[in-house]
RNA sequence: GUCCCGUUCGUCUAGUGGCCUAGGACACCAGCCUCUCACGUUGGGAACACGGGUUCGAGUCCCGUACGGGGCGCCA
């Protein structure tokens, strides 16, 4: 009954970052939220990029926060929205409150404002512009003087935001200042386009990080003098960095394009991502389509999270033992040339060991956390003769291992199937018969295999090898006759 | 400083006055499994910030304190 209409409607959002950085994971779950909300209530998401400061923008920026949404998956309705060129609707509703007296010219200067700023620091209080052209005829002003167009805002009674995170905030009007509406120089800030392109793209919920939440009160008196109804508020926690500080650059803070770089998958992200702050019972492994059948603004918290790589690695190393072989090796093929090595790896797989690295990946993808240790578990298979041995597997190559590697390197000899089943029937086997147990024949083994202590089951690996390449590499550390 | 918000295991969280001697997940420790590493599995340690109320009963409601976070730009 008393609903509000917005409510019935199909909701309407938005993801609007400003394009100063890459997309890191605060923008990137605050993403998220909007798209799994519209997804979830059968909605629309938009994207617009709020370019407002020509100072700041950037379109490398903007690239990267285009790339990032891609990569993780979430798609936006229409072309991104730039805000800077929708300069002249901001203009028009600046004018507009203007004309209606619900803003005025202000003529204060940079050093009136700052001399304000220090007071204001002496008495201890948070400075709060009312400036003496609100009451002030335009036509006193020195002719030609630079001013800005402030808001009017209320100076008595409160205002209030139903948050559908934070709950109900009250603001004391005296505690709002006249914000600026449009720059000396005419361009609109931020919180009048806001409001503007908000209301024009017909944006009914307005998810964000809850640094905006003293905007929001702001932005409703705007709201209010334009005579537009305001729309519904979230405002979501922030994400702190594992050490509690805020998630900043200096702490560390990487853009999403890292996480792409170090092998996280994209489903790995939004299932964690949307865990910090959001959760639905005791459920953590929660596939996208189910979170869009899941997801609601009520089932998000207030206190904000700590980013926990741990975790993420957990997740990821789920949802990579669980993603498809061929999907894998696309994936790994495709962060080649943002990491490590990659470039000789993509050389290696040119050259036709791209056979062998498809057949590795299920045994891989049950060890490995992320793909980057998918793909240097398979540093085996790019391998060529005469392998490096690491240290431990060095360790290996006594001459008695190695007197028991040429026996077992006849025996191999006369196999006739050459599967990972029947090898390990054969090995096994071949173990019995010397009285030794199978770890003694399968850790030196898997040193002259491999060149390490650790990989996949050795019959594994020798199949992915092939015969003809296991025998050699066995017989590269075998004792001659 | 001031306004606003927050505080349950190391971390993410469940919990909406009795079902809680507080549950799950990750991490950690120990055992089992085992050709290594993982996986799996069994078990373990680990939290309601503190102090007052309200109530027959409080992790859950109220107040205060402490600590933490966010805002306080002609940035977004």
């Amino acid at each position: 009954m008393s609903q509000k209409q917005t409510s019935l409607k199909a909701p309407v959002v938005r993801f609007a970052p400003s394009p100063t950085g890459f997309l890191h994971i605060g923008g990137a779950r605050t993403a998220l939220f909007n798209w799994l909300y519209a997804k979830a209530k059968g909605g629309t998401f938009l994207l617009r990029i709020e370019d407002t400061d020509r100072a700041r923008n950037n379109e490398e920026a903007i690239a990267a926060i285009i790339d990032g949404l891609k990569w993780l998956e979430l798609d936006w309705t229409g072309e991104p929205v730039s805000q800077f060129e929708r300069a002249e609707y901001h203009k028009a509703a600046a004018e507009k409150l203007l004309g209606e007296g619900a803003a005025y010219r202000c003529f204060l200067t940079q050093a009136e404002l700052d001399q304000m700023r220090i007071e204001a620091e002496a008495n201890k209080t948070t400075l709060r512009v009312r400036s003496p052209w609100r009451d002030r005829p335009a036509s006193e002003a020195p002719d030609n003087a630079p001013f800005t167009i402030r808001y009017k805002a209320p100076d008595e009674g409160e205002t209030v935001i139903d948050d559908h995170v934070q709950g109900r905030v009250v603001f004391q009007n005296k505690e709002l200042d006249d914000l600026i509406l449009l720059r000396s120089d005419g361009s609109p800030t931020y919180n009048l386009a806001v409001v503007v392109d908000d209301h024009d793209m017909g944006v009914t919920h307005v998810i964000r990080g809850v640094d905006h939440l003293t905007n929001a009160a702001r932005q409703a008196q705007i709201y209010k003098g334009l005579g537009w109804s305001v729309p519904e508020f979230a405002h979501v926690p922030l994400i702190h960095g594992s050490d509690g500080a805020k998630l900043s650059k200096r702490h560390g803070a990487l853009g999403i394009e890292a996480y792409r770089a170090m092998g996280y998958l994209p489903e790995a992200l939004r299932n964690y991502l949307v865990r910090l702050g959001w959760s639905h019972g005791d459920d953590e492994i929660i596939p996208t389509a189910q979170l869009i059948e899941w997801f609601d603004i009520d089932g998000i918290g207030k206190s904000p999270a700590r980013f926990d790589v741990a975790k993420l690695e957990a997740l990821n190393s789920h949802y990579i033992r669980h993603c498809d072989d061929k999907e894998l090796f696309e994936r790994a093929v495709h962060i080649m040339p943002e990491i490590p090595g990659g470039h000789d790896i993509a050389e290696a797989l040119a050259r036709g060991a791209s056979g062998a690295f498809r057949a590795a990946i299920p045994s891989l993808k049950e060890r490995s956390k992320t793909l980057l240790e998918l793909i240097a578990g398979a540093g085996y298979v790019f391998a060529s003769r005469p392998l490096a041995i690491d240290d431990k597997a060095a360790k290996q190559m006594t001459d008695e291992n190695r007197a028991m590697l040429a026996e077992l390197l006849a025996k191999l000899k006369s196999t006739s199937t050459w599967t990972a089943a029947s090898l390990e029937a054969d090995i096994r086997k071949f173990a019995d018969t010397q009285d030794l147990k199978l770890g003694k024949v399968a850790q030196p083994l898997r040193a002259a295999l491999t060149g390490s202590t650790v990989s996949p089951p050795v019959f594994d690996v020798m199949e992915v090898l092939g015969e003809e390449e296991s025998l050699a590499r066995i017989a590269d550390h075998a004792a001659r006759a």
